[in-house]
DNA sequence: TTATCATTTTGCAAACTTTCAAAATCGCGC
DNA sequence: GCGCGATTTTGAAAGTTTGCAAAATGATAA
């Protein structure tokens, strides 16, 4: 096999008959080039099919245009909705902008390659906060996504996860619920326990306590919707509304009442959260509350660059607002 | 603000009393460095804590631990078990072999920038077709995965669809049934037109005639599913099973049987395809057709591995074998 | 001890691009 | 022709790996 050799921006200086750093200088569009040097430059680059090499590149200037996105691994994190838009939006926004996007999936000890990347992305920092400070003690450009960090200085951009259990809450008191229950979102996380404590806030405010049992905690997963669900039925006194702490949660409860011939919302309301499209197919098209996590991802992305590229120079501190989406799960209760 | 310079591999040899190369063997862990010099370069290393700057290395060496990944971006892929099981098996296989995963949502036009990574693995390549053949051409390590290439010698490792078609179609005809519809995936995609394929095969086989209305297009989506199903119930002679191309529209399907009263598989028989950990939950476990769609991620990062490698000189050219997963969801047909 | 040969260990230099400082060039007025 | 500011061009340094040549070491025999 023969080996071609590169050919390298020395040989397209040779050409030209300029030098090197001149030859750079065109390629990274800057002014001072007399126009005939230009020409010829150019005419040398096309002529010689001249490609500048990524890595040298990367080597010279110190920069590299690719960001990490590290997300946990913890088992079915990725059957959510939640990590999928967070990965399609990133995605998204790293293709619009040019950047390389380097994905991690963490157990939370490995050594992170941060050296590969300008900044990084870290979702969900319960598995991974010792390497968020690793990394800001490295100088790395970091953004916590979907947390609210208030104990270290690290740009975050999240939702207000406690505003989106109020929001489900006051609806459903809205509506005139009385008996009103909940199956949560995974605990160990942010987003499951803010949700919960939202929710808590606004009973509180109507006077209402929570029965026994009220308080189903899931994880996020269709199962956990099941059994939570099911055990909501099987008390004594059963809700007239529930609210799910995610749309597949809440999709699976409404299958499980369809099974029991229970009617929604006739017989009960059901509230989800994420605003998950495949929502609006179904038996019922579902009541949510709708949280941005494509545009929060988005906006993560030009923030990590902000901070990459020096133009921000403070944290970003952002919490996204969620707000109501109203379908048919929910109605006032039976008289 | 104070640039500290960063400390080089020149500072370590300097401290250590050797050459540069000298260190380098040590960082690379090459057998001919004398154990003086060695455990002088480790001192060294560890009391300047230093590390080696990866743009350097990637020059240097002239390859780079970085495989690309990439997906189509047409709307609704991402929300498909299919694309998370592929990011998610990509994503720990090149966590566990230390390859940086760079992730690239293509449109199909955008250049990709190829030089970043020492190859690449396309997902169903409908669409970025020339970019397959582009990279080819640029001698980049290409792998194609999830589709059969026959046009064109590039390294492929796919499920046989055909079979899974098969697979599926058998096993309805083998429990009596004679009324055998089925809701397809995206026709443009080479999994969905095999497995359709594979289903009309079977039933050929079987001498049965295929009802006008019984193959209902859909594109895996579920909201297509549930028009597809609708469609055949409202069919003067309804099937009296169904074969739906992936878990999430046999789920769909289920659901609005469920809704009708219609009762599953008594009434009517469904299979699944894919083997989604989430058709075991729900009013009846699934049937369904098991494709090994992480595995055949992890099986194409390794592969790829040794193509960048030069250890795997021939095109890499594997089909998986789908298998039949039997549960609730089917039974032979009400006389 | 010395010469010879084989083996191990070391060092040099090239590979590629950007950027900063320094040098060269240009235009213009005196 | 010369000085001077503005513009344009150039040279050199930065980082690490690797092939190749050189040096050092070890072993053996005379």
């Amino acid at each position: 096999m023969i080996k071609k050799k590169r050919i390298s921006i020395e040989d397209v200086a040779r050409r030209a008959k300029v030098s090197i750093a001149t030859v750079s200088r065109v390629l990274n569009n800057f002014q001072s080039v007399n126009n005939k040097n230009r020409a010829a430059v150019e005419e040398a680059i096309a002529a010689l099919k001249y490609k500048p090499d990524v890595s040298a590149q990367r080597l010279a200037s110190g920069t590299n245009n690719a960001i990490g996105l590290v997300m946990p691994g913890y088992p079915g994190i990725f059957y959510s909705f939640y990590a999928v838009e967070l990965i399609r939006g990133v995605g998204h926004a790293c293709e619009k902008l040019h950047l390389d996007l380097v994905f991690h999936i963490t157990n939370g000890f490995n050594d992170l390659n941060s050296t590969s990347v300008g900044g990084v992305i870290f979702a969900d920092i319960i598995e991974n906060r010792r390497q968020v400070e690793a990394a800001l003690n490295a100088g790395v450009a970091c953004l916590v996504i979907n947390n609210i960090v208030e104990d270290l200085d690290v740009s975050y951009i999240g939702i207000d996860n406690v505003l989106g259990g109020e929001i489900a809450g006051e609806y459903l008191a809205g509506l005139g619920h009385s008996r009103i229950a909940t199956v949560t979102g995974n605990l160990q996380t942010q987003s499951g326990k803010q949700r919960l404590e939202g929710f808590k806030k606004v009973l509180k405010k109507h006077n209402m306590t929570l029965a026994d049992g009220y308080v189903q905690e899931g994880d996020y997963s269709r199962r956990s919707a099941r059994v939570g669900a099911e055990k909501l039925l099987a008390l004594p006194n059963p809700p007239t509304a529930i609210f799910a702490a995610s749309d597949e949660m809440a999709l699976e409860i409404v299958a499980l009442l369809m099974e029991r011939g229970i009617k929604v919302p006739q017989d009960i309301s059901i509230i989800g959260f994420d605003d998950n499209p495949s929502v609006i197919y179904g038996p019922v098209a579902l009541t949510t509350v709708k949280q941005p996590l494509f545009q929060m991802a988005e906006e993560a992305v030009k923030s990590l660059q902000g901070l990459i590229q020096g133009k921000q120079t403070k944290s970003v501190k952002k919490v996204l607002k969620p707000e109501l989406v109203v379908r048919d799960s929910c109605s006032s209760p039976k008289k």
